[in-house]
DNA sequence: CTTGCAACCGTACCATGGTACGGCCCCTAG
DNA sequence: CTAGGGGCCGTACCATGGTACGGTTGCAAG
């Protein structure tokens, strides 16, 4: 039978391919969060005698990974993204209230950068269409 | 007499780290332009003798420079902007037309995202501020 | 003509966020 | 029992967009 990417037969958890396809990054990343202290690497199995078993992973390994993925949408680092994981098992409300803000202003403040931008595409890709020769006057798109 | 940076008697031109001051940015990153063939490296004057002079530049190195940062602002590669800059002098507007609007759908995508990230950054602040006790439930901010 | 700041140049280094490689170990199907 | 695919680990490498360093000229004021 062939076992499906990370899907074992046992309830026992995800292997590290299964949390990956779970939060649809690659192992690598993975094990690139871990090194970061973003997710926890759990405890290899039987013993420790320079041989351990394979990892385990869980619903709350997910939760964090998915956690990160949309964060870093909302444009944290992953160094605030692990400052926003600690925090969250703590009760540092007001830390937590100021992060969310700054981040707040700062998106705010790109969304205005980016509809700057945007129209000034839009002038650039106006005024190519509007002649039909000579050249096209890109440089000045963004002038003003 | 103490020259103020980059300001000659003669007009003879901006020296780089005056074309830098006109742009904002550090005389490093000018050259780093260079390299990466966004802006051109003026001959150096009298001979080439393995010692030629100081380099000067002009109000279209500035307007180059300019467009760059825009260009970079919003979102465009400096791969892309030296694209857009070759396109410039040229006759390619289908080309040119094309480039705005992938940019502008592009932009368009990353404003819509950053709205939803607003969005789980409100309630993160919300649900942080609503209750006095307890952890904070920063992982479920960014659910749904 | 000395002194000293700037320009010039190649090359090295930085941060971010991964991605890849090679060697070894474990585990399970066949 | 053996082969093969994953897991595990350290370490190297990648792209992007710069930033810094050290040594050599240029040049202008004092």
């Amino acid at each position: 039978m062939v076992r499906l990417q990370g899907v074992t037969p046992m309830a026992a958890g995800l292997t590290i391919s299964g949390l990956a396809g779970a939060g649809g990054v690659g192992v690598e990343t993975i094990r690139y969060y871990q090194r970061r202290g973003l997710l926890a690497e759990p405890r290899r199995p039987h013993g420790s005698g320079m041989a351990g078993g394979i990892r385990r992973y869980g619903a709350e390994d997910v939760r964090r990974l998915r956690f990160i993925r949309s964060a870093q949408a909302a444009g944290f680092t992953l160094g605030e993204i692990a400052e926003l994981l600690a925090l969250d098992a703590g009760q540092d409300r007001q830390r937590a209230r100021e992060l969310a803000e700054t981040r707040i202003g700062a998106i705010d403040a790109e969304i205005a950068k980016l509809q700057q931008a945007r129209e000034a595409l839009r002038r650039m890709a106006g005024a190519c269409a509007s002649t039909q020769d000579g050249p096209c006057p890109i440089l000045t798109a963004f002038d003003g």
